[in-house]
DNA sequence: GTGGTCTAGACCACT
DNA sequence: GTGGTCTAGACCACG
């Protein structure tokens, strides 16, 4: 794992989503056990307070369940996590298309701009 | 306008972005005279010395010209503001691209997901 | 049997309460024998060890007799488990009480505000 | 102010739930400025910090609106707080209720002992 | 001067 | 050994 972190946001910000996203495309089991929050720590260079912040937050969103001493574990709510998904996914292409659309681009001209840019991958 | 701010982050970033993407999408004439920055802190319901560090960063980007007591101008320019929205398009794309494929999107599935998302409005 | 527990407080302090109010509500004969820990424990899906330490401090308040290797029976000290009944009545009613007017509620308030949320049960 | 607390519970969730209940009784006017996280921890001799964890909750709670290096000031919302005062007394009322049934307490049986206990306030 | 964030280090209850 | 909490102290961006 990179664990790349800028300081130009809140650190306990960029776990959560760097686990989040981790979570949501699946590459954890269901239900899997959780490292420690301070082998998670140490593991990503960074204070145990700073990484049980973050962990807090992923429990509040139902992500991650704590099971107080014996440790955290993945949810296993599989329809939460597809949901999540999907939602993470619709909200980000409303908010590019939102964003494309502040520049200028129309619809038809997104979509020119997008086969132009990504001929090689999307083809 | 809006002028919808978020106290999530620097007002005066937000102000910048708004500002300069209604310069990029042309809706001002190249050369066209701004509003004071007292004008335009009103409108925005914003502290005089914010809008004024937020015209300070368009003038070092080269969009806004400084006339002393002239006041300000949009830039005529226009290979200027040209490049600068192809840039920050592409830079809104691949940082999509990258998002969806934190996700879990492969390329084929993120096109398949526009495609059902967007329908209505692309087709 | 429910058995919730909230993860939120010790185990053990949670077993004791519910325990407890079963104890002085009624539901068991003075004398009556208990299941053995072990069953307690599967029943809650609860360590052995957490029920032991909720059954111990039940002994200390007096409620559970441990006969040894016959296994544990509920006291059969009628007035002291109607003392211990109406003590706990009495502070949750106070309890209650303050709480209450913490948020503002005087005591015609109070009343008035029980008349017409009780209204249905207890008329 | 008396800043009663318990070290049983956590620290932060008392300061929330008194500042909470000083909100829902009416004791600020709406819109009041709070003052600085610094003063609030000085005067209940607390660390900053942990006031600092009390007011952000609160302000997930829509209680609290955070105007960044304004200060904070209490919602505007009034029906929001009427809601959540009528909220909570429910929730406490129903509470109430249902510990004193697990002490085996019918309805008449409770109505009886809270005219016992209370006459003197309640008559 | 405000709130936000982070680190370091410590203690505690619990299983 | 786990997570939870708290303190102390520091730095930063912001308005």
């Amino acid at each position: 794992m990179p664990w790349k972190l800028s300081n130009e946001r809140p650190i306990y910000i960029q776990l959560e989503e760097f686990i989040e996203k981790r979570i949501l495309s699946g590459e954890y089991q269901l239900g899997e056990r959780f490292p420690s929050v301070r082998d998670l720590a140490t593991e990503a260079s960074v204070n145990p307070n700073t990484m049980q912040k973050a962990m807090q937050d992923l429990e509040k969103k139902g992500l991650i369940i704590n099971n107080r001493t014996l440790g955290r574990t993945i949810t296993e709510d599989s329809s939460l996590l597809e949901n999540m998904r999907l939602e993470l996914a619709k909200r980000t292409l409303f908010h590019f298309k939102k964003e494309m659309e502040e520049l200028g681009y129309s619809s038809e001209e997104l979509l020119q701009f997008m086969n132009s840019e990504l001929k090689l991958t999307l083809d």
